[in-house]
DNA sequence: TTAAATTCGGGCATAATCGCGCGTTTTTTA
DNA sequence: TAAAAAACGCGCGATTATGCCCGAATTTAA
């Protein structure tokens, strides 16, 4: 089931609007339609001056406020969010964490309805309320770090009285010995606490953090039910992974 | 035995305001009828100037409301954001609530350095942390309204171990025997608690809002230390404030 | 600079959608 | 009850959107 043709447009060109660059092959990635399309839409909306098309993709007709750099998304990275987001059921409470990541996923939310979605994650809120209509929560905390992500007492005494059918959360590191870790070690605090109010433990890492290990602990890898990366990571260690009962989903 | 024909018409105007975007195969197969019936619904409902029919199925008529104004800030926002930055010293604790008017002077807040914001709002706590350094604490709670503002036990919760010099409010309604009012209910019980957590308690009024009563009642005016708003305002009941000692601050 | 990779544009085949007419069925009206 | 009007389903050719292929142009890497 396909989605509307004006509907993908409009959605490109807030893309563009908001990002302030986009590539073609990344939005073929995330509305699943080839290049040529893309193309087609990138060619009609600048007819209509709504962008302007560069090689690679396309910018704002005119510059925006100044302030945030244009963000690209990866490829591999929109197909995660995709992946994720097909985990998901209507009427689900997720909680999604910080990160580049966690803001695919939620960018790829859109085509269900009646989410409770719970996050520490400045950008991912933003997004959410001013793109979706589902409910939204967010914990407490001080802002730390470049993803912008909430953590500090507040954080942890909001995540007493909150559950969550799924836990999304990016690592950034990935390792059998090493187990589930992170850089920073004040997110690392509030991962464990968010390991015990998920019923479904998902771990997003970008393909090439597998197999290492960051600066903070979390808990060693059988605490996560399920481990999305991209299909290069290394087999052996996704056997390992399959090995103890753990889903490993590849994109 | 179908259902009426004006009723699934106006079934398909609701679906369409309601999920921004209707596939018309998809009416056809969930009303068990003919995609034909259904294009001349569709038809129909756009003469009647309900909805706009595209390739596919058919979009919600664009709504022309005020999308441009209330992207730039007036010139008497800025004068209030600006009056405000200046009572703000560097190195102070302040908190910042949602809307409009707290966001403009979160912009006007660069020139000040080692802040410390506390905010509820979350547009502008994503500003705050794409665009300063100071630090950063966001309290919980749940999304409401179009400013975006924290509200619900979280928010309580979080606010119950937060102290700040400075509480920023932004008010719909200020008047003698009204008192200090706003639109939300749950705002108004979140404004409650910032009167008790502040040193000095800011209150912005858009001058239109001056003398009048909106829905939620928070406080009598004399909680408020200093009242902020455009020199256009009546001048007796300025008069008023200033006799029970409240300071007036005209842009 | 050369070679490899990426991106672009055009052409073409396929599939989906559209508009229209026609005959049938259902509802409204006289 | 009978005639008129509206709604419905179906088939037809025309239009539009999409995917795929290939050669040219551009960027990147060696």
């Amino acid at each position: 089931m396909p989605i509307l043709t004006v509907e993908r447009r409009t959605t490109i060109a807030e893309l563009v609007a908001q990002r302030g660059a986009v590539r073609a092959t990344e939005l073929a990635a995330r509305f699943e339609v080839d290049v040529s399309t893309i193309r087609r839409d990138l060619q009609a909306l600048e007819e209509q001056g709504s962008l302007k098309r560069v090689r690679g993709g396309a910018v704002p007709v005119k510059q925006v406020t100044v302030g945030h750099s244009a963000t690209f998304a990866s490829e591999h990275e929109v197909r995660i969010g995709q992946a994720v987001a097909r985990m998901i059921g209507s009427g689900e409470t997720i909680f999604l964490g910080p990160g580049r990541l966690s803001l695919e996923v939620a960018h790829c939310l859109g085509k269900l309805s009646q989410l409770t979605i719970v996050t520490n994650g400045l950008e991912v809120a933003h997004w959410v309320a001013a793109n979706t209509s589902h409910t939204l929560i967010v914990t407490g905390g001080q802002v730390e770090g470049g993803d912008h992500g909430l953590a500090g007492r507040l954080t942890r005494a909001a995540l007493s009285s909150l559950r969550a059918d799924r836990v999304i959360l990016e690592l950034d590191g990935i390792s059998a010995v090493g187990g589930l870790t992170v850089d920073d070690l004040a997110q690392a605090e509030i991962a464990q606490g968010l390991l015990e109010i998920g019923t479904e433990v998902i771990v997003l890492v970008p393909v090439e953090r597998v197999g290492r290990v960051a600066a903070a602990y979390i808990a060693p890898v059988s605490e996560a039910d399920t481990v999305v990366t991209a299909r290069e990571a290394p087999a052996s260690f996704l056997w390992d992974l399959s090995e103890i009962g753990i889903r490993v989903v590849l994109t």
